[in-house]
DNA sequence: AACACGATGGACT
DNA sequence: GTCCATCGTGTTA
């Protein structure tokens, strides 16, 4: 078993965006001096998935979506705020990072963020890119690369796994809106829990799965 | 070339 | 709960 603060390897990207979301949880990533362990992600199963960018195939916007695994998928919503996605599996999947805990690099995170102190720091999309100076330079970054200005390493793996229906995607078909492809850590505040999410049981992965 | 709208967040009632 | 900033993207023409 890697220790913690290794490198997560290529071949931790190499699957179904759902088992990268899961495995993802507890993991952290970094950027300069700003270390986050990651709370709650969603994934994205590629162009059949009608929540996913990739559903309008490989466009410039999403061609690092279809490029290498392992690399990072950001762009800006509604104009403002930036994503942070790990592209995974090879065919246009990929995992949002939704929010995270600080562990270290506070100070740098808190300037981002207008001062502001607590969850509300980190709870959200656009708060993760924002402290942890992710934007559009960093479309396309390697995850797994130890010069890369981002990594993701081995953090701690979560005692509970929740989840919950997507939200922010009212064009989607309704089957690609319930659980389980939003998943965040429970008993933590770093992380939104709604009543709405519940714990991610192996019956509800395997009945996600074969859709 | 014009258009509609989005994987959101913050301010406000 | 409501409003809306702000701009790249996909769609249509």
């Amino acid at each position: 078993m890697a220790e913690r603060g290794a490198i997560l390897p290529r071949e931790f990207y190499a699957r179904d965006a759902l088992d990268v979301a899961r495995d993802v949880l507890g993991q952290h990533v970094r950027h300069g001096d700003v270390i986050l362990r990651i709370t709650e992600v969603e994934a994205y199963r590629g162009p059949s998935d009608t929540a996913a960018h990739a559903r309008f195939g490989s466009t410039p916007r999403t061609r690092t979506l279809f490029g290498p695994i392992g690399h990072a998928y950001v762009y800006l919503c509604y104009g403002i705020h930036w994503m942070l996605n790990l592209v995974a599996r090879g065919d246009g999947s990929a995992v949002l990072i939704r929010a995270a805990e600080p562990v270290s690099g506070l100070a740098s995170i808190r300037e981002r963020r207008g001062g502001k102190d607590g969850p509300i720091l980190l709870t959200g999309p656009g708060k993760i890119a924002s402290a942890l100076g992710v934007e559009r330079r960093h479309d396309g970054a390697c995850l797994y690369d130890p010069d890369s200005p981002i990594t993701v390493v081995r953090g701690v793996r979560p005692k509970e796994i929740l989840a919950g229906p997507r939200v922010g995607i009212d064009y989607a078909d309704p089957q690609h809106v319930v659980a389980p492809w939003r998943l965040a850590i429970g008993g933590t505040a770093w992380s939104s829990q709604p009543k709405s999410m519940s714990p991610l049981t192996e019956a509800v992965r395997k009945q996600r799965r074969r859709r």
